[in-house]
DNA sequence: TGCACCGAACTGAAAATTCAGTCAAGCATT
DNA sequence: AATGCTTGACTGAATTTTCAGTTCGGTGCA
C-alpha cells in the first residue's frame, strides 16, 4: 500500500503519462517519487525492469479499473451500465487521463515490444469478455459470438478513440458523444437477410486470438 | 523524386515502423538511406527537425494513401467501395503495414509533442470526410451529420484495431471481420421508436441519447 | 546488527551534433 | 580551352551531450 515500491511504481505511471514511456528519465521519476536514484536501482533492476514492472503495473490497475471492488455495477438498467463502464475511459479528469494515457502508451510500446503483448493481450481479453458480458444483458436476445464480437468493437473503438482525444483530434466530449452513438448502432441493429450479422461475424471465434508473429 | 531528401524521409519512414519514433537512431537511418550521419544534419535541423519532417511526410502520404491518384473509387455498389477503402487499412503486406505502423507512431507521438497536432487533426479530417462521402452514397437516406458521426466512428475504429494488430492482441483476419461487423452496425441500424434516424446521433446536445449516464 | 534508504560524485557507452574538408558541376573570365 | 571562383551536396572523424547505471560513506530505525 504505502510501499515507498509501489509508490515509485505510481510515479512512473505519472511520468509516462506525461513525458512517455521513451520520455521517462530515471532522475526525474526519482525526484517525481521524492526518492533517491539509487532506491530506484535497490528495488527494481534496471530501466528496462522498471518498465516492464510499471507496464505490468498501469495492466494490472486497468483490470480492477472498469471491475472496481465491486463484482459488477448490476443495476436495474443494463444498457445505462455498459455506457457507464465505456464511458468511464473517456472522462477529462486526471486520473482517468493519466491512466488512459499510460494504457496508451502500454500498447504503442508493445508494437516494438513482443515481451509485452502477452500481457497486454490478456488484460484486454478480460476487458471484452466484461464488456460481452454487460452487452449480454442488455441484449438478451443477440448470441454470444455476436456480443463478443460487439464487445471487441466497442473496446477497441473506446482506444481510438482515446489517442484521438489525447493527440488533439478530438474533443473529448465529442468522443462521448461518438461513443454512445456506436453503442446504440449495436444494440439497435438488424441485420438484412444475407449480410454479415452476428452469424458471419460469429464463425471467427470470440477470443481476442494472440497474434501470429 | 529520387531527390536523396525524400529518400531519407523514406527510409525514416521505414526506419520509424521497425523501431517507433522513440527507436529511431539517426545513425541507423543513414545506413538505412544509405547515406552518411552528416548528410542528414545537412539535410534537416537536428533529429527533432528529422522527425518533425518526416511525420509531416507521413501525414502527406497518408492522404493520397486512400484517395490514391484517381478521384475516388465509384462502382456501382457504394457499399462495396466503402470496405474496400476501410478494409484497404487491415491487410498484412509490407507497404500497408509500414504504412499503418508509422502512422500509429505519429498518433502516440503527437500525444506528448504538440507540434505535431495540426497536421494530424488535418489529415485526420480529410480522411473521415472522404469517408463520410462513401458512407453518404452508400445511404443515401441519411443527413450528413449522421454520415459524418458514423465516418468518425469508423476511422477511429481502424485506428484501434490496428494498434490491436500491430500489438499482437488481434489477428489481422479477425480485425477485418470486426470491421466488416461495424460497417452493418453502421448501415443496417434501426432507431427507436420516436426518434428520426441515424440523424438524431448527430446533432449536439443530448445526441443520441439513449439512456443515461 | 541489518534493512531501507539518501545523495552526490563518478564511470562508460551510446547517441547526437559539429567541423574541416573533398568532390563535382556550373560559370564567368581571359 | 584553360583558369579560377563559387556553390551545393556530401563525408569521416572528432567532439560534446546525455543518460543509465555504479559506488560508497553515511543516516535512521527496528
Amino acid at each position: 500500500m504505502s510501499d515507498r515500491r509501489t509508490e515509485i511504481l505510481r510515479a512512473a505511471t505519472r511520468v509516462i503519462a506525461r513525458r512517455g514511456v521513451r520520455g521517462l528519465r530515471v532522475g526525474e521519476l526519482a525526484a517525481e517519487a521524492g526518492v533517491s536514484t539509487s532506491l530506484i536501482y535497490y528495488h527494481f533492476s534496471d530501466r528496462a525492469g522498471l518498465l516492464r514492472r510499471t507496464l505490468d503495473f498501469i495492466s494490472d490497475r486497468a483490470d480492477h479499473y472498469t471491475a472496481g471492488p465491486d463484482p459488477a455495477p448490476r443495476t436495474e438498467d443494463p444498457r445505462a451500465d455498459l455506457e457507464q463502464v465505456l464511458l468511464l475511459e473517456l472522462q477529462d479528469t486526471v486520473d482517468v487521463r493519466e491512466n488512459s494515457i499510460a494504457w496508451g502508451e502500454l500498447r504503442a510500446t508493445a508494437v516494438f515490444e513482443p515481451d509485452l503483448r502477452e500481457d497486454l493481450a490478456r488484460t484486454t481479453h478480460t476487458w471484452v469478455h466484461d464488456v460481452a458480458e454487460l452487452l449480454a444483458r442488455a441484449d438478451p436476445g443477440g448470441t454470444a459470438p455476436a456480443h463478443a464480437a460487439a464487445a471487441e468493437r466497442l473496446t477497441a473503438l473506446v482506444e481510438g478513440l482515446s489517442v484521438r482525444w489525447h493527440s488533439g483530434s478530438l474533443p473529448v466530449g465529442h468522443a462521448r458523444l461518438l461513443l454512445r452513438g456506436a453503442i446504440g448502432a449495436e444494440l439497435d441493429r438488424h441485420d438484412p437477410p444475407g449480410r454479415g450479422g452476428p452469424a458471419a461475424v460469429a464463425g471467427a471465434g470470440s477470443g481476442a486470438g494472440f497474434g501470429r508473429s
